[in-house]
DNA sequence: CTTGACCCTGACAGCGCTGTCAGACCTTAG
DNA sequence: CTAAGGTCTGACAGCGCTGTCAGGGTCAAG
């Protein structure tokens, strides 16, 4: 399917469609023509970028997860590390809220004083 | 003072110093040759800068907030938005905490899935 | 054939800072 | 006087996307 069908189908902007490409998520055929020519398999691994996405990981650690993913059977895992990933990006968050939530409890003790 | 006496009195780096300067939140006096000129004040204000900043808060919220917390009595409140502003602040920071939250549980999920 | 919808590449902009570099002037100690 | 170190302005870069625009092909229907 082409750019602009994908796009629609998932809600991801053609812009990040092509993003996603430069970026080796995700590597399209070409039609004759030029235009880019996604498989079924491509709209998988848009969706899983988009979960992820949704979960907070930024490209670079999705680019490392995504060949532990794709695969059909998902209790197959070539990948010892995707756990791993996984809890590393989940540490990396953890400690992005604690520090999110010292300053929000300092902005409490402004609005404390102000009394 | 001069520009890097500030810089080591307070940790701030000079390209900071200049830049709280263009973003109106500093106003330093100039010498005859040019250089900027640091009063007390001035480092009284860098530091209220460097406590909200560590607070989690942007520099256009700090530019609001300062002309409220720059008298020497802190009881006195000329800006009766003061509170007021602490709190949108705050609002903000907990709605970030509860995306991030739910962005931490989603991969929470997808580590329990991978077993 | 023409029109409109779609696609291509490449590049610029913006967020909110922050570092760094270039070219040039000022100041201070030796 | 000279050299070193401090300062000035202005501009470019980077983070991680995301939108948008320009200039130019492609494809489908009428």
């Amino acid at each position: 399917m082409k750019i602009g069908e994908l796009a629609r189908r998932t809600g991801v902007s053609i812009r990040m469609l092509r993003y996603y490409e430069q970026e080796d998520l995700l590597a399209p055929g070409r039609q004759e023509s030029g235009y880019r020519d996604y498989s079924e398999s491509d709209e998988i691994v848009v969706r899983r970028i988009q979960m992820l996405t949704e979960a907070g990981l930024k490209l670079d650690a999705i680019r490392e997860l995504l060949p532990c993913i794709l695969t059909d059977d998902p209790s197959f895992q070539p990948c010892d590390n995707l756990r791993a990933i996984l809890q590393r990006e989940r540490r990396k968050m953890d400690a992005q809220i604690d520090r999110l939530q010292a300053s929000r409890d300092m902005l409490g003790r402004y609005i404390d004083q102000t009394g």
